[in-house]
RNA sequence: GGGCCUGUAGCUCAGCUGGUUAGAGCGCACGCCUGAUAAGCGUGAGGUCGGCAGUUCAAGUCUGCCCAGGCCCA
């Protein structure tokens, strides 16, 4: 009967499981931290050290939180846990947006569905509902965002709709009023007909339209030269809508245009013989079979200079439009499709606007109502319809096409389908409009070179960010900030009904700003205008402005009511993080608010990460089916899996998720829980007053107290420089590679059994505990539950421990050994070879355990120094090893990378020891454990 | 259509200023162990470096074009 001596070995003893039930365990882990108020510990602790402030750009308040949220949230956690690990005060205030046009649809879709209309409504009984829609949702997120492990101060979070917010924000906007960059101007702007308001180019997507396209013919009035005499000039339009507001043509300066003479046409051709036509030559063959021309006649090139000494007649010059027609050359004009000749409508589009009115001087007709209809002083065509309330095409294209055909100058006229802007709410199509609107200057008070000078004192993550960045304020236009909508900040300005001017009082503004810090903005439409105008004013001189402030403003000035606004944090932010798309975004407004009035940018630093897209890297969308939500995950795997997920992959670039991925993200999860386990196993049976010196530990000790100061350096240079995927690399396959396959695997045998008090055991246990410290707080700020499940599995579960309230542990300089490192990187591809030539042995059968195998090294004389001092036996986990000096023999294993090294395999002789496995000469039948575990055992006994 | 960006083994990534047979981890296959056991160890098979053309003695690395994908804009 054998003794069982599994009873004598210390083998690691742990209630620390391997297999973790994170979707469970998690929301345990949050009660926990809850109750013990660790948010509030880690302030009281960390006071008076340096701050950290990453200023949260606020998601949207509207909607279940998807997998793009979580990657934003998670990383800024990662962030700025990170940083309190090395010692800062890092304070993190989450906020949410709550304006805006998606809340106001969401709450006019219910009063649609309740057969109300909205415009019946008192403005602050829909401002309410609004607020309230937000309210709800901002407690949904936060409850979903802390589930993700994400820490800040969630019981004190800021909104863009509470009363600080609303009056800060107007606050900003009467700044740029008081100093003069605030101005009321007149654009076309892309106009929702269904929704009766202007929107913001984040608020527009393009997506395929059927347009109607006519060709249209101008006669001239005044010939450039004399061959153009009773010629017309041809235009190509996709709307045909606005050439009622017609003022100009456009053609190319180095597009060549000739003159043609139809000679005969087909049936149903609108030309008739002899009409003469100007078109660009490329299109020439194009427009005449369109034009259902059989024969025409080329007869003369028409110069650019003829052609802009030219004028027409508007085709409805007879009635109503006695317009004088310039044309005019414009770089936009191309010949890809039409006439090379574009008609601009100043009223209906951004070149025509550029070209006509910023470059020519010339007016702008208002023709459209906001309703999408023309005003009725539009002749001819007054109250027809551009689109209809429900985003149908209108009237309005029969109506001018009944009448260019009536004037023989519709020439022809197709259908296609080309991308074109649409509301992003209602999906209907949009038209460009001219409008009143106010806008916020980018010259008069400098702000575009602010910008500009702001981007260059700003560090960028990564540093691609500074050119996208600087390349959009460069080319903004003017910033048009009102909105004419009900739920936002009303613009806080009175227009004087006698001048048109704004009124610039700052002490009308304050009161407002009281008014709104009050009450919110809702003051604004509740209250009498004469309280905010005073005794100074009279209500009835000024008109008092309706239009709310585009939302980008309000985000754009949450650095101003929450860097700004508290005490505890501070102005500018360390750190700006959001996804690539927010360069058009809350970057940029961020930007332009705080160099209008601070003369400088809110953040020090942009970081930007990458979009989340499938497995194929394919955008994710239900009709594909390729949906991952983190609600998922959180469900299946755990908030763990999903923090392990943003690290390892690269940000900076799309990251990608779906089943596989996740698959693998358990497998390495794994990896790390394991090292844990055993880790924690092993120090059961570690004592702290037994901790042995490092002067004093083994050269494999002391190899790895070097890998873990190599690590300390590296892990503290990637949180500075926000480079988590490179830490988690180096911390995995340190887990793998170093220590599970190699030092694991090689003190093993010391650790279980070996006496109690063997220097060389308590030498690894001393490492162990270095290890575990280390890596389970260099781990702390990615896996937060699993490193604080272990962390108490260690520490005990007191309500006051916890990881999150270490700091990455000081890692002496002096671990450092390059030539330690040098000798020991030899020493395993030694180990290499001998592991090899074990292999062959098993796949003979002679072997299975390497402890069965004593293989005979030869190596050459400058490795053979090397390994004087070093048992290759335990590196190599066999029973016996013999290493010689010599040429390496033919027959022997060899590695074509490791030279000097050759390996031949023999069984170890002996007995194997029923205690430690190993096979040695001192085993007999009598005798069934070796010297070593005989010492072992009777140090037990004598302990005992 | 324009701007910015990405494309290296099944997956996630290395590959510096162009220079010997392109690397790693994971996964996979096979084997070992059965004292980290729904774990641990080892070995192995996987790559036209998105494609084409060019510059060069030499290109994954430089240039151009094309393809696929992403963000932003029109």
């Amino acid at each position: 009967m054998t003794v069982d001596y599994k009873d004598t070995i210390a083998l690691p003893e742990t209630d620390f499981p391997m297999r973790a039930g994170l979707p469970k365990a998690e929301p345990v882990m949050l009660k926990r931290w809850e109750d013990q108020g660790l948010w509030q510990k880690q302030r009281e602790q960390s006071k008076g050290n340096e701050k950290f402030v990453l200023h949260d750009g606020p998601p949207y308040a509207n909607g279940h939180l998807h997998i793009g949220h979580a990657l934003n949230k998670i990383l800024k956690d990662i962030i700025v846990r990170s940083q309190q690990f090395m010692g800062k005060d890092s304070l993190y205030v989450p906020g949410w947006d709550c304006h805006g046009l998606p809340i106001e649809w969401k709450i006019e879709e219910q009063y649609r569905e309740k057969g109300l209309d909205k415009d019946e409504v008192d403005i602050n009984e829909f401002r309410k509902q609004c607020r309230e829609f937000a309210g709800e949702w901002i407690n949904t997120q936060r409850e979903e965002f802390k589930r993700l492990g994400v820490f800040g101060d969630w019981d004190n979070y800021y909104n863009t709709m509470s009363f600080k917010a609303e009056a800060q924000i107007a606050r900003e906007l009467g700044k740029f009023l008081m100093n003069g960059s605030l101005y009321k101007g007149s654009k076309p702007v892309m106009w929702s007909v269904v929704e009766k308001t202007a929107l913001a180019e984040a608020e527009v997507e393009y997506k395929e339209h059927k347009s109607t396209t006519i060709f249209v013919r101008f006669p001239i009035k005044k010939a450039g030269e004399p061959a153009l005499e009773d010629a017309s000039i041809v235009i190509w339009t996709t709307t045909p809508w606005t050439i009622p507001a017609n003022r100009g043509i456009a053609f190319g300066p180095h597009i060549n245009y000739s003159l043609y003479e139809v000679v005969e046409a087909e049936e149903g051709s609108a030309t008739e013989v002899g009409q003469k036509i100007v078109v660009a030559d490329a299109m020439a063959e194009d427009v005449q079979g369109r034009f259902k021309v059989a024969e025409w006649k080329h007869l003369q090139s028409v110069s650019a200079e003829s052609l802009e000494a030219t004028i027409c007649h508007h085709p409805f010059h007879d009635a109503g439009y006695p317009y004088d027609v310039p044309v005019l050359a414009a770089e936009f004009v191309t010949t890809e499709q039409g006439s090379g000749f574009v008609h601009c409508a100043p009223g209906h589009g951004a070149d025509d606007y550029e070209l006509l009115t910023i470059k020519h001087g010339m007016p702008i007709p208002d023709t459209v109502a906001e309703d999408g209809t023309y005003y009725p002083s539009v002749p001819i065509f007054a109250g027809e319809s551009t689109y209809t309330s429900d985003g149908k095409t209108g009237t309005a294209n029969g109506a001018v096409m009944r009448e260019l055909a009536m004037r023989k100058c519709l020439m022809a006229k197709e259908n296609i389908r080309h991308s074109y802007p649409h509301s992003w709410r209602s999906k209907a199509p949009l038209i460009f409009r001219n409008t009143p609107q106010w806008f916020v200057s980018m010259e008069t008070n400098d702000l575009r070179e602010k910008a500009l000078k702001a981007i260059d004192d700003t560090s960028f993550f990564p540093e691609t960010g500074r050119n996208r960045l600087h390349s959009m304020i460069a080319n903004r236009p003017d910033w048009c900030v009102s909105r004419q909508r009900a739920w936002g900040v009303p613009l806080p300005i009175f227009v004087s009904k006698q001048t048109g001017e704004p009124l610039r009082d700052q002490e009308v503004l304050d009161r407002i700003f009281a008014a709104y810090e009050e009450e919110g903005a809702d003051a604004w439409f509740s209250r009498d205008p004469q309280e905010f105008l005073g005794n100074q004013y009279n209500a009835d001189d000024f008109e008092q402005v309706k239009d709310v402030v585009d939302v980008w403003f309000d985000s754009g000035s949450t650095h101003a009511f929450v860097l700004e606004g508290r005490d505890e944090l501070k102005w500018p932010a360390d750190l700006y993080l959001e996804g690539s798309d927010q360069h058009r975004g809350w970057f940029h407004s961020s930007l332009l608010v705080g160099c209008g009035t601070r003369d400088r940018a809110p953040y020090d630093a942009v970081l930007t990460h990458g979009f989340v897209l499938d497995e194929k890297g394919m955008k994710m969308s239900k009709s594909l089916g390729n949906v991952t939500t983190p609600q998922e995950v959180n469900d299946q795997y755990g908030a763990d899996i999903l923090r392990l997920w943003v690290v390892s992959e690269d940000y900076t670039m799309d990251l990608r998720i779906g089943k596989g991925t996740l698959k693998q993200l358990a497998d390495y999860y794994r990896r790390f829980r394991n090292t844990f386990r055993w880790l924690l196993g092993n120090m059961a049976h570690y004592d702290a007053s037994k901790r042995v010196a490092v002067e004093d530990m083994p050269e494999l000790e002391r190899w790895v107290l070097h890998r873990l100061q190599e690590l300390d350096i590296l892990v503290r240079e990637a949180c500075n420089k926000y480079d988590f995927h490179k830490m988690y690399r180096a911390l995995h396959d340190f887990c793998a590679i170093d220590l599970s396959s190699f030092y694991f695997d090689i003190r093993k045998d010391n650790l279980y059994c070996d006496a109690s008090d063997d220097p060389k055991r308590l030498a690894a246990l001393t490492v162990l505990d270095e290890i575990f410290n280390r890596l389970a707080v260099w781990m702390a700020p990615i896996l937060t539950f699993t490193t604080e499940e272990a962390w108490l599995e260690r520490y005990g579960d007191s309500m006051e421990n916890s990881v999150h309230l270490q700091q990455f542990p000081e890692t002496p300089v002096s671990w450092n050994d390059a030539d330690l490192a040098a000798k020991w990187a030899k020493i395993r591809d030694v180990r290499r070879v001998i592991l090899g030539a074990l292999e062959i042995e098993r796949a003979e059968k002679r072997i299975g355990s390497s402890l069965q195998a004593a293989p005979v090294v030869t190596v050459s004389e400058e490795i053979a120094t090397i390994l004087s001092d070093v048992d290759m036996a335990e590196v190599s986990i066999t029973s016996d090893i013999t290493i010689e000096t010599g040429d390496v023999s033919a027959d022997a294993f060899k590695l074509d990378d490791v030279e000097g090294v050759g390996v031949v395999a023999k069984e170890a002789e002996g007995g194997k020891c029923e205690r430690c496995w190993k096979v040695l000469p001192e085993i007999t039948e009598e005798h069934i454990i070796c010297n070593r575990c005989d010492e072992a055992t009777s140090h037990l006994a004598a302990a005992e």
